[in-house]
DNA sequence: GCCCTGCTAGAAAGCGCTTTCTCAGTCTAG
DNA sequence: CTAGACTGAGAAAGCGCTTTCTAGCAGGGC
């Protein structure tokens, strides 16, 4: 048995604490502090005294223990650097706030191998789960899934069972490149996402589909990743590749896109055209203001939650949604100069 | 009791079924679980292989109330959209990973008479706490303290027994005040945050100091808050004012004020500088790039795991720090024109 | 050859709640 | 006036672990 067996000099006072104080049995107690009290008011009240008098609180381990639950959720996301999935979170947090349940963040600071690992674990510490891992394994997802209900994926599909919530990345990368070529370019840069991200796949495959579309328009593809670093590193290689204008896997990226361009004394987008994906808050505000497409995270993380309410309850979730982006034209991009230099 | 009461058939696996599945007591498999166990290596196999069987781990809420301990701290904030306290997280989240810690988040959202209420409930779910409660009145802040230990304050004083991370505004307003009356100005608003926010009256005691030197240069504050509307909404009280500068709680408050600003045609830094405070990790590329006081909030989070982790070991945490914010010039700041229209 | 020591593994108590079960007391009805 | 139906509150079991305590069994010293 834990430390002290007697003394409860120090620490948290008990529910038999309180009980003995307002000569009742623990049973009376915890039914006051639930509400479950009927019988005497006086007795209530008495409970109610002792209990502010000692300052008590119920133990949530313990409550957790009897009852089977934590009134808490999970949220496992592979950055939590990056404004998108905090805001996602955010959405999340607030909403579940709202019901009373608090938000546990698992962090895999990109670590894919130990994803699976965190999410179980963290999973396992509360009553349910998001899960946004855009680069694990679709077998190792599908396989881990069963394990980690209730729980509902971000951009990913579950394979079924699970409660989904997506962006449809096809169409965006789709809109945004059409916006692109309507304003007259011919050579694209997609600056790509992490290996092995899903929705990095969803948007080279709205690439191919733009592709077979516009066959006279080149797309060409340079290795990236999900940050602003990344961005700034791929900048040699867009400009070899000689475009008009580079589309980024996401906002950060294209920001460190542009910042790079800059730095090499490229203007943007009278040189060279960037376009963004997410629509993170500041992505208005930088400059020039980033073309992207927006996508509605605050909103994915009330979804999420709805979700995982219901799943907790036992009733059933409402139906997956595929959230559209929305093209946001903005300053940097534009036509490309008639006399390339 | 609970659900269910004999048929143990769905459910996490217990530690009594592992026992039973290996032919050997519930205490031998928490022992071989926790590394624990001395004696024959073929009964820890047989304990290995049986939970593996039955794909167990321990269960969180009853290892908690055992032990005494949840290995998870609390995180609150009043605000998880703004950049800066989502970057104090993820340093946190981080760093307490690395030491099998994980963060609970508590959302204020901005409502600080809640904010005591949700300090106690997720400080009570957890082991210690990170609080940042700029606004939470100083009194109610000491009276919390107790309760609330271990913990450590963002930006506060907590009146002795608790560790604090303070920035030291104070300095950080003065060089930015500095900064821009070396480049000329002479009539600077400084665009105040919400009120009661102690960080605010540090920036104003800074004001007061800077106006004790140069008591020829008028330094007039108007009300603001704490995020990019509330900037916005300050445009007019700001030109109104007319002067060649202004000053802003944050860079998120700078943000909103430049895109309001130039929606009223003026532009920055031109017609009018405007600096922030923060640093937030996108200061450096809004348009144009954001003069402010650079603040290292990751290690704010870092520093404040470190003490945390003292605490709940019982030993006594590394001494407070003030952290020097550092005068980021970029280019939101420049001499005023020399005749103003 | 016997007693004491040392070691391994199990029994059981306890962490702080919730809730079922139980029982004494009260009410109402016949 | 008593039997049956409630009612109100306590006793106790149980949630799933950890850890102390205990007992059984070898091994070693004299």
């Amino acid at each position: 048995m834990p430390r002290k067996r007697n003394g409860k000099s120090h620490g948290a006072p008990t529910i038999a604490q309180v009980a003995t104080e307002a000569g009742v049995s623990p049973a009376t107690v915890s039914r006051v502090m639930n509400g479950r009290f009927v019988g005497a008011d006086e007795i209530a009240e008495r409970v109610l005294q002792a209990a502010a008098r000692l300052d008590y609180s119920p133990s949530y381990s313990a409550r957790s223990l009897a009852l089977g639950h934590t009134q808490a959720v999970a949220f496992v996301a592979p950055d939590l650097r990056n404004p998108a999935f905090q805001t996602i979170l955010s959405g999340l947090s607030a909403t579940a706030g709202d019901d009373g349940y608090r938000v546990l963040i698992g962090d895999s600071a990109e670590s894919v191998s130990e994803e699976p690992l965190l999410a179980r674990e963290v999973r396992r510490r509360c009553d349910a789960l998001v899960l946004c891992a855009p680069r694990m394994d679709q077998e190792e997802l599908s396989g881990l899934a069963p394990a980690l209900q209730p729980m509902v994926l971000i951009n990913r599909s579950g394979g079924g069972a699970v409660p989904t919530l997506n962006v449809d990345y096809y169409s965006g990368i789709r809109s945004l490149l059409e916006h692109l070529h309507d304003l007259g370019h011919r050579r694209i840069a997609y600056v790509s996402g992490p290996a092995h991200s899903a929705s990095n796949e969803h948007r080279r495959a709205g690439i191919r589909s733009f592709r077979d579309r516009h066959p006279e328009t080149g797309v060409i593809e340079v290795a990236g990743g999900a940050s602003s670093q990344d961005g700034f590193e791929a900048v040699d290689s867009v400009l070899r590749a000689e475009v008009s204008a580079v589309l980024a896997f996401n906002d950060l990226v294209a920001i460190g896109l542009i910042g790079g361009l800059q730095d090499q004394g490229r203007s943007v987008p009278e040189d060279i055209s960037v376009a963004g994906f997410d629509d993170i808050p500041f992505a208005r505000y930088i400059a020039p203001p980033l073309t992207t497409a927006s996508v509605p995270h605050e909103e994915l993380g009330i979804q999420a939650w709805y979700r995982l309410r219901a799943l907790i309850k036992g009733q059933e979730p409402a139906h997956d949604v595929v959230f559209q982006p929305r093209l946001e034209v903005r300053s940097s991009t534009a036509a490309p100069q008639s006399s390339p230099r």
